[in-house]
DNA sequence: TCCGCTTATAACCGGTTTGTAACCGCCGGA
DNA sequence: TCCGGCGGTTACAAACCGGTTATAAGCGGA
């Protein structure tokens, strides 16, 4: 389930793309109207979540833009305040809003939300970045034009962990917590084994993993190309 | 400025995690009473962030324990409701609360007005400065427009002080705190050889620094130009 | 129930990182 | 001039880390 996320506020934008990321979502991000057309029609996208304010209050153009091109599902985020650009976002074809500030949780859910409504929530999302597409529903990953490989369920949550974070150095501490909800920390050893597991199913040459890259001291990441 | 953030929910310990260091903050975590104790007392921080409602209630504890031995600024974590909480929180030592949810940027606001209060304000600590651009999820540094290189835990936490502080001279006695957390005062020795280590990695002629300098009798200070 | 797959735990290895000690040269004060 | 402190350097040992192999424990389906 790919997002994109925009907003001109870098930091808010960083946040959001990391909440997105640690539910799982493959996320892209774009800080300004022309930009986030670009990335739109260059990703194809699966949900928008789009900040009204931005310079040139550009957001509604933006609206507009997609929903000149396509249905999917977009989420607005505005000032409390402003009411009326709240009535001008909904006529423009937004599908929900959500007012500043709020919460990751918050977003998640109206995401989840949005989603469900629109009726992709599950429906077959593979999860697809550079070389590496994921199946989320049959288990399976295919490695560039190969065949599906079948995973366990906690090799599919390693990996979607380290997709969702595609080309970024995921710590060790962080997989943990998204794997295993957490232990104590004695479960370094359990990580050790699930990343060689996952080798052994996806590179060619294990001893030489080319997308499941270790990052010394700091933890893994998959390289998509 | 180091910050110590302790929730059990590791969703949201990693969330306010993710933002205090997007915003320049070093950043320690724990999960749970016993660890946050244990990780103040190694890591000295310079403000906790403290959920109260914990398995065993043991936000108050630790609390006390953190009072009992600092008057480093406490600012606690509530969930709406409760008020009472909040009494015996701010009796206990708390210097201020933050209601569940919240948005990370309040919490930003609030541990900045925080420091304001303690007189320990900073300014706002950016990863990179001039040529010296650190990247903490890597573990690695460019120098000027060069090849990244790889850094080691305590490498790491060096430079990151060091950059956090850029053209001014720190301390070997917070330096020695801040990445080792207290030990005998007799232990130079380690930093000599941090310092040493760390010459060699990332200075052209570790012989003559130009970037990691010596502050004689002072401490050490990074050089970004 | 047994079988097979998945997950947990432990032990070992080689390489890296970190801790400890000793020595050097420099400088300032007795 | 000698001495002691300080920072830099060299050397080596201890601890740790990640990969690997082996084996046991859990669990679901035939």
């Amino acid at each position: 389930m790919k997002v994109l996320a925009v907003d001109d506020d870098r930091d808010l934008l960083e946040l959001i793309g990391f909440a997105l990321a640690q539910a799982g979502f493959l996320v892209v991000k774009a800080a300004d109207g022309p930009s986030a057309v670009r990335v739109f029609d260059a990703e194809a996208p699966d949900l928008v979540v789009l900040d009204i304010n931005m310079p040139g209050a550009s957001g509604f153009q933006v609206c507009e833009a997609i929903r000149a091109r396509s249905s999917v599902p977009v989420m607005m985020l505005t000032v409390r305040s402003e009411e009326e650009d709240l009535v001008k976002a909904l006529e423009l074809g937004a599908d929900d809003y959500l007012t500043k500030p709020f919460s990751p949780k918050t977003l998640l859910a109206r995401i989840r939300a949005l989603l469900r409504r629109a009726g992709m929530e599950s429906s077959a999302p593979p999860l697809a970045s550079g070389r590496v597409a994921l199946d989320v529903e049959e288990h399976t990953v295919r490695i560039g034009g190969g065949e599906p490989v079948r995973l366990t369920k906690l090799e599919l949550r390693l990996l979607q962990m380290l997709l969702s974070n595609a080309g970024r150095t995921v710590s060790s501490d962080r997989l943990l917590v998204h794997i295993w909800g957490h232990r104590n920390s004695g479960d370094r050893q359990l990580l050790k084994q699930l990343v060689h597991r996952l080798r052994q199913k996806i590179e060619v040459d294990p001893a030489l993993p080319r997308h499941l890259q270790t990052a010394a001291g700091a933890g893994y990441k998959l390289v998509v190309e």
